[in-house]
DNA sequence: TGACATTTGTTCGTATATCGCACAAGATGT
DNA sequence: ACATCTTGTGCGATATACGAACAAATGTCA
């Protein structure tokens, strides 16, 4: 790509969009700047350009996001075929099992739920659609990270920053690569209390008929419900029943 | 604001990324350029600027979004305070009352949804946080149009396309007002299968300490499983009381 | 309270990057 | 092999970003 095929301005302004998050609600031009990196000048441009666009809410001093921002996280829910297609197998397992089940991609460190049949709450955060946790210590990122050339498994544990979240939570690089052979080798990932205490999952890849691994799906359950052992037993034949069925309609 | 205070690049960009859509998830640069009306110079070099930035993938031919445009959608979600602080509560009432439970607010002629606890699925389409619905036959759009000034919910009702999704849906501009009107006055909105066959639901409004509605919170079920009366008498206490909850803590 | 220091927001001239057009190159279908 | 459609490129005109200077608001201390 040439230099001049890329538009800053835009970059620039997604970016700002960015950094509005969990601590950073309400902004000011310097915040955003400060957070961004951008120039004052620059970063105002940016924030009154989401304004006028309806983006962003504006009271002379402090921005907001406006709800009009989902529009762009929607694009993709709505475009992409695997969330749609998946969804009501997901019900359908969740329906059969009587727990959560979700489907994820990776997306850098993270994976990123595309869609959630939520049976009752089990963890302590929510999690939707688009909402993120690390792959490190999560069942469906063991899966997912498991799919990868090993090297770029390695470089992604790395990168990520690996707190133990709990007592259970694996963080030593060597550790985790061999849970991911082990993940490899028997084709699914069960999480013990990593990442919440009381907090359990299975995950197994989705595979298209190529082979390649395009999604993992997995089943949430509290600890106090099923052990590691039971879980397998209870939850795995379902869910590879139904992956099969997905994977039959991916082309 | 002064014309060079808005980045032309940048909202250019955001309507690239609007686009993609249900019917439109691969898009070469010429269907781009004909959604948007951009040049075809022009949308080129935005999708390859969200190409550069892992917002979209590229195969030489077509672009795709990629799960990392879901970042933008949850800056919204996690930075905004209401959404979370709902959450909850949604829980709660989905609980006691054995149905799904949401959260929305207005952005234009639709509703968008913050937050959602759904108990089972009742609805032919799936609802998640960042879903739209058109106000004027949503029992949560009834709710939110009804908090406005009569001459702005009219202007909306107006723009909106008035498609009559079932026998029951009411389309004419007066039928619409009179049935604010009495929203309004009783403090409540039910929708009797104008969304969809099969479903109802009953929405009220939340409103923060000086009295503006902030939000709407609503209760869908099958209407097989309630009459109106019966939703009446059997929801509306307990949303009354989750919505009472709610607005002692907004500030 | 008033003077000073500090932070934040806005304006401006200029260097630079982007836009839109016209054309070239490549792909597709008949 | 031609017509048609799509994608890529070069260039002049124009719009944007930068950095600094200015203005306004906020905070601090005697």
């Amino acid at each position: 790509m040439r230099e001049t095929d890329f538009i800053s301005g835009f970059a620039k302004g997604l970016s700002v969009i960015e950094a509005f998050d969990a601590g950073n609600s309400r902004l000011s031009i310097t915040d955003v700047a400060r957070i961004t990196g951008l120039e004052r000048a620059t970063a105002r441009r940016c924030l009154l350009t989401l304004a006028e666009l309806g983006y962003a809410d504006y009271d002379g001093k402090f921005f907001t996001l406006s709800p009009r921002i989902l529009r762009l996280g929607h694009s993709y829910l709505t475009s992409t075929p695997l969330p749609r297609l998946v969804q009501p197998f997901l019900d359908q397992l969740s329906e059969k099992t009587g727990e959560s089940a979700s489907a994820s991609v990776l997306d850098g460190n993270e994976i990123v739920y595309i869609a959630r049949a939520s049976h009752k709450r089990v963890m302590s955060i929510n999690l939707n659609p688009g909402s993120r946790l690390p792959a490190y210590c999560s069942s469906m990122g063991r899966v997912l990270l498991a799919a990868l050339p090993e090297d770029e498994a390695r470089r992604i544990l790395k990168n990520s920053n690996r707190v133990a979240n709990t007592p259970n939570t694996k963080t030593g690089i060597a550790d985790l690569l061999d849970e991911l052979h082990r993940v490899r080798a028997q084709g699914y990932a069960v999480i013990d209390q990593e990442l919440e205490i009381g907090l359990c999952s299975i995950a197994i890849p989705v595979r298209n008929v190529r082979g390649t691994t395009v999604s993992a799906i997995n089943v949430g359950t509290q600890a106090v419900r099923a052990s590691v052992g039971e879980m397998i037993e209870r939850y795995l034949p379902t869910m590879q029943s139904t992956r099969d069925t997905i994977t039959s309609l991916l082309v």
